[in-house]
DNA sequence: TCGGGTTGCTTGATGTATCAAGTAGTGAAG
DNA sequence: CTTCACTACTTGATACATCAAGCAACCCGA
């Protein structure tokens, strides 16, 4: 399709501005709660979130790093950080010298159990309570295929 | 509605998961091709798109931050690079001394002009020709409404 | 006309993301 | 059993976003 149509029309414009206006106030929105909240960014807060729904609360850094949305350099520095902070302990894979293996610690699953509430009712006011169900569940689709698009590009 | 329901039910969880994906990948992946293609990052391509729509493509810095989703910090930080770089000018407003008013330089509108068909391309790929005429209506839509409740937090 | 509050913007410091390069472990072909 | 390519991760340099502070210009009431 995208060989053809060289220009978004009108209803295309009017979709992709609130679009991005989204995916560029969003994440800002989320790391600013949590920020105040409990110190945490909305990357490192996702990166606890993860492993605490991990087997053993325990994962490879690439398996996370591609769950919670980011290079796995990026991982490598902000794991270092949580790490620094009691967070999170990381060690050899005993399997495959090359893996490196994340686990929360007590300190972080608690500081996950205390951040979790308030980040939920702020997901809440601004997506959910916006949203019927039907459109929840629309927007998701809608996300999941747009998301394999970006990944097989 | 807020103050009940304090966890995601998997609907939600399953909406969620990739709404967060798409939030974290998208700007990247705009980046990413644009930074390759014309040397710009997304938001300064914004910044440009904006200026040319604007009535001699010229506009109030803070009016340009709130329109590219941006802080003035921000913006100003960027402004003062793609005025080293010649794409944009900036002047005192002579009807309010405090404001500052930027425009597009010939220089910024040609690269503007060579950046916007394969940007497209790419918005098209990724967004467009994934989703239907009216899935695309319902998520402009919804990231509109999104987006006001941010706004108003 | 002068003081206090507000608005518009810039700047410098700090933290964080990104990219390229580097190290080390693994697997597999010869 | 050695070499070569690949995988997994880390690191350091650079670029960028964010925050707090600062500085003018403006506005308005006294």
């Amino acid at each position: 399709m995208s060989d053809e149509a060289p220009w978004l029309d009108d209803e295309e414009m009017a979709a992709w501005l609130p679009l991005i206006g989204l995916v560029m106030r969003l994440p800002g929105a989320l790391d600013h709660s949590l920020r105040r909240d409990v110190g945490l960014s909305h990357f490192e807060y996702g990166v606890l979130a993860v492993l605490e729904q991990a087997e053993d609360h325990t994962m490879r850094m690439s398996d996370l790093a591609y769950l919670c949305n980011g290079s796995l350099s990026r991982l490598s520095h902000v794991a270092r950080r949580l790490e620094g902070d009691g967070l999170l302990r990381r060690y050899a894979c005993p399997t495959d010298g090359r893996s490196t293996l994340a686990t929360l610690t007590d300190g972080g699953r608690e500081l996950l159990g205390n951040a979790a509430p308030g980040h939920v009712r702020t997901v809440r006011s601004l997506i959910f309570d916006e949203l019927s169900r039907d459109e929840v569940r629309l927007l998701g689709d809608m996300a999941e295929r747009i998301v394999a698009r970006i990944q097989d590009q």
